[in-house]
DNA sequence: TTGTGATATAAATGTATGTTTATATACTAA
DNA sequence: TTAGTATATAAACATACATTTATATCACAA
């Protein structure tokens, strides 16, 4: 019998997902997402919700640019950032859930 | 009417999400996390299943420990390590998927 | 053109992380 | 006890990353 070596994720399917979540492993990413969800951002409009300096959220979004996960769309002077996928706020709150259940009875992460 | 400040993840919660994406932000780790889906193996077996150096897979098993994703029941000389919590199998199934539909029609995560 | 606000990039820095090599610890058999 | 196997830890190293400060680029109005 040939063993199947196609029943788990290939290499580069899992080289992308570590890459994704790489993305979501910074909680100025996550807030970013969070802010985007309901509607598109100018950077300026993220700087004043997040209260971090500006330069640090251009460097966040141009790492959320590098995945896709967030597009552009510059509008006069200003540059409007949205998510390209929705599905990735489900993908943070079922990793919530996850973490919830992981932590119960214990004391956090180490 | 007072701002609602809890309709998004509070500040812990996202810092949670950010440390287990960061668990599974590295392939090996996700490797381990695939062999361990089915049945519980001991460090040596994944050693062999994923052809990396055995201080290098315990070393990742720490870290999977950190975050409770993995647990561990001596047995003898062995030591086995198993799923926490098998939901972790599906959202890295979906980080898969999402990054199947992110990257239709691009080349490849920068 | 000049000036101004919005955004991006560069440089610098401290810290975290993945990997390798070497060594230590834990368990068991003899 | 000793020897041998299984696993964990330590040290060392290079690389990656988050953040700050400073500066550059872009768009537009005057």
């Amino acid at each position: 019998m040939v063993v199947n070596h196609f029943q788990n994720p290939r290499s580069e399917q899992l080289q992308e997902v570590s890459f994704l979540a790489k993305s979501l492993s910074d909680v100025n990413r996550l807030r970013i997402l969070f802010a985007l969800e309901k509607e598109s951002k100018s950077v300026s409009v993220l700087v004043e919700e997040l209260g971090v300096s500006q330069p640090l959220v251009s460097h966040h979004l141009k790492e959320l640019r590098r995945t896709f996960l967030v597009c552009v769309q510059r509008k006069g002077p200003f540059v409007y950032y949205s998510l390209t996928d929705k599905g990735v706020v489900m993908i943070i709150k079922d990793l919530r859930q996850l973490a919830d259940r992981l932590l119960s009875q214990k004391n956090g992460f180490g």
